[in-house]
DNA sequence: GTAAGAAAAATTTTT
DNA sequence: TTTTTCTTAC
């Protein structure tokens, strides 16, 4: 047996592999090779005899599952990597209770609710209770569900529990019982289960079927948890019933890296793991192999503020390294502009590709600008997160046929798509089928199935026209298992008219649906042929939605996607690295989020969001916040964030004072004064960069509502039609200045690099004589 | 029952 | 800003 790949960890990392006698918590810092462990670890386990399929390996994403697989398969072969039993707890426990799903009353093929799914029925729910929606509003009652779901309460407990009655009650919203019991028999009822479900459910499934468990116990000789920080209570307790026997498991986490409490991430299980498991033994990885001294340092110095941590020492052996760069700006705008022009610095400097960089932010909403700022200067860009393909319209569309085909229960899907394209089935007679179902206590499917029978009052002609809908529905079931994934889901989208309605027109939206729709199919065709090649049975559709429910766009990587810079969240840039990293919008009221500042624990997580955002950097690390952000088609003053003063200051590159603030202030309006000073207050360190421009008193204007107001001059720093020098760009003729809320901006022809709109303050330019 | 157009609302992070 | 809901005319 070869286990030299051992020689390849360091001490600790090396005992933690090694050590599989009993429960183990390794505490990873940031950057210390947590995966590696993990993956060595798994290997040590083959290679010591365990059978592939007897080894449970939990991550937090599809991705980091993946990565990990083929980690292995290169260390001990792809043959022996495949019969691990690893993915997200989501996505094992839909596998497990998909074959188990008799036993707690759903069918094999039971539907998987996404969030906007679950939004639906709760305000259906909400509305049919004639509550008002502003008061039980959905994204409070949603996430009210999920609490309970993922603590283990379910309706029955919840109602029993004086504490969350009571709760309730002060927050007025005393029928949230309700909503919770209905809720959950709508979902029972469509054979529908949502992401906490998964979780909920396996519990119920273990709890009252021993015999399952045992058979799960025995079959998982070893368990092992990625990022246990982020782990929930019904995750947690699913994991220690599985252990329960032998306590052959191994978590991997770092406290200072849970960012996810509001998932009902639980920070106890970690900090607690030594008393869940009694002979538990800890190791701890310290040293970080990702970032400059500089970089962790500045992190340990942030993280250092927080009173709730395991304390411990993360060093760092690499080179120095470069001070975090501070930036300063004035709009949303600017800030996308300077990071763009950051960027086609490293990238000509030759020490960077673009694929070496990323720009994190807060939340989705700050991608917009930065994908402009981007496009205009022809930088490829990649961006994770927000509407992803399967949230598109059509896309959706065509997943509710293929839904209710494979389980004419599901009640979201039977909604979406029962008049799509049109076909006379109106919102009246919708309601009133719901109505008539719920009535019955029946799904809205089995209403379909016998008209008569439940008394639907409709007239004639839509009676015929929802028996029409549902004999097609049911000429496409009874293919289920005679017509593979794709053959199944091409004639759907023919005989639905799905096809049919996004060829209305050619308008470029018209074009992209179509592809889209292909961009599916394809999909599902790869699907089918990945699994012929594994030489597994044909791929049925209900396998493909199974797998599909738990994808996210981040799992759709592609080939053209290589040379990108990444733009994503910082919750999404978990476990990534980059060598250069941007954080952008680094103000109050966006980072920390207006919703995180109420309580210290909320902020101290908004905290750790930041210290993960920072650990991503391996080399080069920039902070950047603008003084007015465009915002809910308004601009708001902002302030730098209060977590910049929270980094030692001798590891940052601060913008120093440029000018006296007399010569600055003469024009600004009352307003913007008052501001100002606000910000000025708030923030001790200087505020202008150095090596600014000076900008006369003269032609200072006040910033304006909308972001691209520019005010034309006639006699800038440059003159118009000057030739002028760009590191990057070359050679090119000033066409017109202006300047753009307060910086001076020229629109230069490069001649064959294009016509670039560069802030004079930050591009390094040369006027030619 | 449908479509279009106007008004109002909503905005964190994700499996 | 975008998205959702309401109104109105066909």
């Amino acid at each position: 047996m070869d286990l030299s790949f051992l020689n390849e960890l360091n001490e600790s990392q090396r005992s933690a592999v090694e050590y599989t006698e009993g429960a183990s918590l390794v505490i990873a810092g940031a950057g210390s090779g947590k995966t590696r462990v993990l993956t060595y670890k798994i290997a040590y386990l083959l290679k010591n005899g365990m059978a592939p399929s007897s080894i449970l390996a939990l991550t937090f994403t599809n991705k980091a599952a993946r990565e990990m697989k083929e980690r292995i398969a290169a260390m001990v072969g792809e043959k022996t990597a495949r019969y691990l039993w690893m993915g997200t707890f989501h996505s094992v426990f839909s596998r497990i209770l998909r074959s188990e799903a008799e036993r707690i009353g759903y069918s094999k093929n039971f539907t998987i609710y996404d969030s906007a799914d679950s939004k639906s029925l709760v305000k259906t729910i909400v509305k049919e209770l004639k509550l008002d929606d502003k008061v039980y509003k959905h994204g409070f009652v949603q996430s009210r569900i999920s609490y309970a779901k993922n603590n283990l309460i379910t309706p029955d407990a919840y109602l029993a529990n004086a504490d969350l009655i009571k709760a309730d009650v002060t927050s007025r919203i005393p029928l949230m019982k309700d909503i919770y019991q209905i809720y959950c028999n709508r979902c029972k009822q469509a054979d529908a289960m949502d992401f906490d479900d998964l979780l909920l459910q396996t519990n119920i499934l273990f709890r009252n079927h021993p015999d399952t468990l045992q058979k799960y116990q025995q079959l998982f000789g070893y368990i092992l948890v990625d990022e246990y920080q982020d782990t929930n209570f019904a995750q947690y307790l699913i994991v220690k019933k599985l252990a329960e026997q032998h306590e052959k498991i191994c978590v991997v986490g770092d406290d200072a890296q849970s960012i996810y409490s509001f998932r009902g991430a639980n920070i106890d299980n970690i900090l607690k793991f030594k008393s869940s498991y009694k002979n538990a033994r800890v190791f701890k990885l310290e040293q970080n192999y990702r970032s400059t001294q500089t970089i962790v340092n500045a992190a340990n110095s942030l993280i250092d503020k927080n009173a709730q941590q395991i304390r411990k020492t993360v060093f760092s052996e690499k080179e120095t390294g470069k001070p975090i760069k501070v930036l300063s700006v004035f709009t949303d705008f600017e800030e996308g502009f300077i990071v763009a022009n950051n960027i086609s610095d490293l990238r000509f400097s030759d020490k960077y590709h673009y694929q070496d960089i990323a720009i994190l932010y807060r939340t989705n909403s700050q991608s917009r600008v930065m994908e402009e700022a981007l496009r205009k200067q022809g930088i490829p860009y990649r961006i994770y997160g927000g509407l992803s393909f399967y949230q598109r319209k059509e896309i959706k569309d065509v997943i509710a046929y293929c839904r209710l085909v494979c389980n004419p229960n599901d009640e979201e899907a039977l909604k979406r798509i029962i008049n799509y394209p049109a076909r006379g089935i109106g919102d009246t007679t919708v309601n009133k089928l719901i109505e008539c179902s719920q009535l019955h206590a029946v799904s809205a499917w089995e209403v379909l199935s016998d008209m008569l029978k439940y008394n639907l009052p409709v007239n004639a002609g839509t009676a015929n026209k929802l028996a029409q809908f549902r004999s097609m529905i049911d000429v496409f079931a009874e293919q289920i298992t005679t017509q593979n994934a794709y053959d199944l889901a091409n004639s759907v989208v023919k005989v639905s008219g799905v096809i049919a309605d996004t060829y209305t027109d050619h308008s470029p939206e018209s074009m992209s649906r179509q592809e889209n729709v292909q961009e599916l199919l394809k999909a599902i065709h790869e699907f089918c042929e990945t699994k012929q090649a594994n030489g597994e049975p044909t791929a049925l559709l209900p396998d493909f939605l199974s797998e599909v429910s738990l994808l996210t766009d981040q799992d759709t990587d592609k080939e053209t996607d290589k040379d990108k810079v990444t733009l994503m969240t910082v919750h999404a840039a978990k476990g990534l690295e980059f060598k250069a990293v941007f954080i952008v919008g680094m103000e109050e009221e966006l980072f920390p989020s207006p919703f995180c500042t109420q309580s210290e624990r909320e902020l101290e997580e908004e905290r750790r969001l930041f210290y993960v955002a920072l650990t991503r950097a391996e080399e080069l690390c920039y902070i950047s916040y603008a003084k007015s952000r465009f915002k809910n088609g308004k601009t708001n003053f902002s302030n730098p964030s209060r977590f910049i003063k929270d980094i030692d200051e001798q590891y940052l590159d601060m913008p120093a004072e440029a000018k006296p603030k007399q010569a600055r202030i003469n024009d600004w309006d009352d307003d913007m004064e008052t501001e100002r000073n606000r910000f000025k207050s708030s923030f001790s360190k200087p505020i202008f960069k150095e090596n600014s421009l000076p900008v006369s008193p003269k032609r200072m204007v006040k910033i304006s509502n909308s972001a691209g107001d520019k005010v034309p001059t006639e006699n800038g720093s440059i003159p118009t039609g000057a030739f002028v020098k760009h590191g990057i760009f070359g050679i090119g003729k000033v066409l017109e200045t202006s300047i753009v809320n307060g910086n001076e901006k020229a629109d230069i022809d490069f001649g064959e690099k294009g016509v670039k709109s560069l802030l004079l303050k930050f591009a390094k330019l040369e006027v030619l004589e």
